[in-house]
DNA sequence: CGCCCACTTGATTAATATCAAATACTGTGG
DNA sequence: CCACAGTATTTGATATTAATCAAGTGGGCG
């Protein structure tokens, strides 16, 4: 299935005429290889990616020499219309696996956003969750203990990937290192793998071979203290329709 | 100045008549208490809100009852096209100073930005710089000293000001107990309370009665690891054109 | 084989939380 | 104006969390 219909069909399912034209906008799809840049920070922003296949992430680097990965993108995501108001990318969209990416030039969204109302607020939806997850980020970071921390990104990403239907059973494709899980928890690389130590020997969850494996899911989400509402998923509203 | 002409004015200068548009979907103001929600997290949202005068704040509650202050509203903020989308807030907004504050609803705003396309831009421009600041907000939690981060808070809020034309030379408008600051920092409230006496005591700035004077800007900003890209603000466009 | 990288372990230190209490400050009613 | 309650700030002592430093181990791969 289309990854963008799929991620967009969380919020609402898309008439086919919409797809296609939305199709008709993007480029043929762009590969980047595992640990390539797709955009960087500072370049001037023209265009909208749309992560089709593969797994990436947002990250920025700070004046004094650290690095913060900001969010995740999964097949679907990545879309933000606007983007091109901005006089400079404030961050660096990298592929952390190979990943398959569509561009579209902002312009064009638009104009297909103003002929098709539903289309414009399903990318407005998706900005908007986007922003709650990031704000759920910073809860989490200012106020949860690096247990918990991690407890709750494990939980987020496996319930995003179970919501686009990309989970096998409670296993899930994660290709992070533990360094980036440093960099995106903000906590250092040997604490980190302590603290997956930690999870594994409570067997809560598997997390090896670049695939996630939850095993008390219960558990885990009330260790991390998650509530899945800041992700704004309703009950599926897909499929047989 | 109307505040929204003001913010919106750090993108482009709207025509009078798009401003009488606005203006004309809007509630008259609504007053709102120090310490009173304009808006609660859970509730279903229909309204946007403009924040006229004041001073304001965005916060969530986490299920293990700890708080996190995840952004502060300034005259003319709060403006974020498409809530209605969404089926329950996520997080609460706060009034931290008496404000005045008008109300839209989603729809109309919508509708005018349907046929003010330099409207629906420059609230785009909002949210994406919006966006951008949470963005910072975790990177600064997950990557700096407790020091760091409060100096980059003061830097933020005082440029934000600034860029606003609400600085009083060094010195601006900043109601926030020390208690609030550290549920925004993600601190407890007596290192919050040590920290800021490290910084006072380095003569770099003075945070009492709701006001921050700061003292030595560049000191501040190298300590924080400031760098204003994230903000957005361009060489201001404004006034005398 | 040998190298590189990711992961792991141990020891030590630094940052920050927590607990407990004292000291301002603010507004209120008498 | 004073006594008072309530809140905000400050201080000290101690405990915990997580960082840092320094060395391993282990697998993949040319």
């Amino acid at each position: 299935m289309h990854p963008i219909v799929r991620k967009l069909g969380l919020f609402t399912k898309l008439d086919p005429q919409i797809i296609r034209a939305v199709d008709s906008v993007l480029s043929g799809a762009l590969e980047f290889m595992a640990g390539t840049d797709i955009a960087r920070q500072g370049e001037q922003p023209t265009a909208v990616y749309f992560l089709l296949d593969g797994f990436a992430c947002r990250h920025r680097l700070l004046d004094n020499g650290r690095r913060q990965i900001l969010s995740f993108l999964l097949p679907g995501d990545a879309c933000k219309l606007g983007v091109s108001l901005l006089e400079h990318r404030d961050h660096t969209l990298l592929a952390m696996s190979n990943c398959r990416v569509a561009r579209a030039s902002d312009e064009d969204l638009q104009h297909l956003s103003d002929r098709y109302p539903s289309l414009r607020e399903a990318l407005q939806w998706a900005a908007l969750v986007e922003e709650s997850i990031a704000r759920e980020w910073i809860a989490s970071v200012g106020q949860r203990s690096g247990t918990q921390r991690m407890a709750h990104l494990f939980c987020e990403h496996y319930h995003r990937m179970k919501a686009l239907d990309l989970a096998d059973g409670n296993d899930c494709f994660f290709p992070i290192s533990q360094n980036d899980l440093a960099d995106a928890l903000g906590l250092s690389s040997v604490h980190v793998n302590r603290t997956l130590q930690d999870l594994r020997s409570l067997r809560l969850l598997v997390f090896a071979d670049k695939r996630l494996r939850i095993l008390d899911l219960p558990k885990l989400e009330q260790i991390a203290a998650f509530d899945a509402a800041y992700l704004h998923l309703k009950a599926r509203p897909r499929e047989d329709a």
